[in-house]
DNA sequence: GGTATTTTTGTCACTGAGCGCCACAACGGC
DNA sequence: GCCGTTGTGGCGCTCAGTGACAAAAATACC
């Protein structure tokens, strides 16, 4: 039983076993952020959430090595999904308008609007907020295959690498605005959010990255 | 405890209560960091740490209420002091001569290496890598000021926030570069790690901000 | 089908983090 | 002297997290 995080879900048949895992975190996660959302983080026990999941507590800790923990497959799960539409973003369209007209199965609608709850808990959560931080971190390299795939260049090129890493603060810094515009009532719909995530992306790039079409 | 106060003579006792806060708190971390480089953090015990600066167990939790954020004061103190550092980066002035020029006090570089220590065990340390990214992360609004400073603009401009988000992931980024390197033997004397901190800065803004004089 | 083996889970006991509560000592003001 | 305030230690508690071992379930092998 690696302790390793998996970001994307194992295509395998065979190894059953590992998929099965990712699941059951999966589960523990989205069980997770709905208990503190409702009750707050220290408010929850390890317990409860064992308990909402139907396992013991000692199962538990054997899948999460702390309860802030829990927060990351769900995280990493939407993460992901953004970044891999991203990667199929085409050449000449809005960013915007693809974003929207990605496939968005209502399951993951769910994950999605968990993970904006828990950037925005994360503002007053330490422990979120470092979970948050270092996922995103992940991503970053992908993105980094994005820039360079757009502009034809190299991802190991230093201009590459930064234009990537200003893309991934400015989107970060933006999915964070959102999360607590979010949070505080100021109720933002997916529209809205995907709006100023198209902004931002455009203002850190200066339209390096091809938006603006015609 | 402490009963005939053999110790300095004897202070102003201002409402200076802030103050003497602080410093007990400087005066833990020191201790704590000291510890977890000899024996590890989770080897550490939060009696041990307040053994080591005389205090009970209970009062060590009213100082911090995690062993491991006891290396937060000695981590701001050392970021804080950087960050003011950039802040005093005139233009026209190549900011690795501005960062060695600057005035370096012995105990100061002594927090310097306690930090760099700690930014290595970070990479390990979920706990204290959670510490490190937070404070480096309240940084960011100082980086934003001195980038909009530089750029004449105003702070709140979201190209300058994603400018300044750009050039603390490189900060940081390079810091823990510094560290690991310092950590794993390849020992990275003072002037290397300011070479490398200037030259990421000037990669990550393309020298925007006016470095590379004349 | 069956059994043997490996993996996963649960139970129990334990350490240690962290906090609530209360008592006590040290200050400072009256 | 008597206060109120503040910092501190002691005691006891809950809960996070782990190690050890047993029960159960999945899997492999026949």
């Amino acid at each position: 039983m690696g302790e390793t995080a998996l970001m994307s879900p194992p295509r395998g048949r065979r190894p059953m076993s590992d998929r099965r895992r990712w699941l059951q975190r999966l589960e523990i996660s989205r069980e997770a952020i709905r208990l503190f959302r409702e009750q707050g983080v220290t408010e929850t026990t390890g317990e409860q959430i064992a308990d909402a999941v139907g396992l013991s507590g000692r199962t538990l800790w054997r899948y999460f090595r702390s309860k802030e923990s829990c927060v990351e497959p769900v995280l990493s799960l939407t993460t992901d999904a953004f970044v891999d539409t991203l990667r199929r973003w085409p050449a000449g369209i809005a960013l915007e308008d693809h974003l929207i007209a990605g496939h968005h199965p209502p399951e993951h609608a769910a994950d999605g609007e968990a993970s904006l709850a828990v950037v925005a808990m994360s503002r007053h959560e330490p422990a979120l907020r470092a979970i948050w931080l270092v996922v995103f971190e992940r991503a970053e390299p992908v993105l980094a295959e994005v820039v360079a795939e757009r502009l034809g260049r190299d991802p190991d090129e230093l201009a590459v690498r930064v234009q990537a890493a200003t893309l991934a603060a400015a989107l970060r810094l933006t999915t964070e605005d959102i999360a607590a515009d979010c949070a505080d009532g100021r109720i933002r719909p997916r529209e809205e959010g995907l709006a100023r995530l198209s902004e931002s992306v455009r203002a850190a790039t200066h339209g390096v990255l091809g938006d603006l079409p015609a």
